[in-house]
DNA sequence: ACAATTAAATACCAATCGGTAACAAAAATG
DNA sequence: CATTTTTGTTACCGATTGGTATTTAATTGT
């Protein structure tokens, strides 16, 4: 059992439930290796922590990157967005970031630090999405880009939460849509 | 220092922080009582969450079945929850209802089927009011009322968490009044 | 005033938490 | 071959969790 593979248990077990529920004693027993080995690698249950987010950003978040810095038009990423957060199966249980996010208070400071900065990101990420369709000339609501940014980006973890609190995948695209409808309005 | 006091005290804890953040032993401190005291009067944590939770209900989530149920028009309506949510000095701390529910897997068996079971009412309560709002013939978009009762909700919901997490209060005013001007829109 | 009952507090329980010291096996180095 | 260094494990630490058995204090009935 190799560390990546370590880090591969823990970011499933830390996905699948809440990471403030899942101790690092659950973890070693679940990747078949001690706990001190796993301190060894980590340093500490926060460090193992911001492994499993970078590894997570990595793996998962960097296709939201890469949906909203495209290049494509307004209707065409808001509907890709849409489809990601509301149909791909790998957010059947969430999205982990998220589910950090909204514990972040129960994250140790290295944890919480990257959650902060990465949280940052995707605002910036959402802004230029929107400036961009803005300067090409397609209406976005009459609303300032900033706060249009922030609305877009809670709107996307108010459904991709919902996935994980089981809802129905329709029900959620229905209202996803139905929220993102105020960026395509005349 | 009397039974309601206790229930008093342990409401401002929960409320004020996460209810799963908050034991029993340092509501008993806060309290100035003793543990076997507490377990005395309310069996268990699961037991003082329930009285909690029904405290909470009957002090605050009652205003927002009045607004609903008020028999006020649309925007009328809408407005009134949109200044409650995002404005009413109770809800600076969020509200303990929506901490408790989306936190449910760390409840007792007790209090989580009152948080469905006032989750339900919530529901039934939104879809009453916009099914009465079609009936007045004012048009609440193309979706189904049951659709739009849950969107209605979780807006709120997201709007008041957001509360919770220090977010400005007029950002959070604007967001809010963009995602429900889907209702008022012909 | 004394006995019986109720209320409250002290002190404890087992389980779990994150984290580590002490120790055994294995691999690399001289 | 002998030695050092790395790797991993067992067994433990103090703190905290929800929950209670036992004992002390206050109240009540007669």
């Amino acid at each position: 059992m190799n560390n990546d593979d370590v880090l591969g248990v823990a970011m499933a077990a830390y996905w699948q439930a809440d990471p403030a529920d899942v101790s690092v004693n659950a973890i070693t027993q679940m990747a078949g290796i001690s706990k001190p080995s796993l301190y060894r690698e980590f340093g500490s249950e926060d460090g193992l922590k911001l492994a499993v987010l970078d590894r997570y950003a990595e793996a998962v978040l960097s296709d939201m990157f890469v949906i909203l810095h495209g290049g494509k038009g307004l209707r065409e990423t808001l509907d890709a967005l849409i489809d990601f957060a509301s149909d791909d199966p790998r957010m059947e249980t969430g999205c982990l970031f998220y589910k950090m996010r909204a514990g972040k208070h129960r994250l140790g400071p290295l944890t919480r630090a990257r959650v902060e900065q990465i949280d940052a990101a995707g605002q910036a990420a959402y802004a230029a999405f929107l400036q961009s369709a803005r300067d090409a000339g397609e209406g976005i609501g009459g609303l300032p880009v900033t706060a249009g940014a922030m609305y877009l980006g809670e709107q996307i973890a108010l459904a991709i939460t919902q996935r994980a609190a089981g809802e129905d995948k329709t029900r959620i695209r229905e209202m996803l849509t139905l929220a993102l409808s105020v960026f395509t309005r005349p």
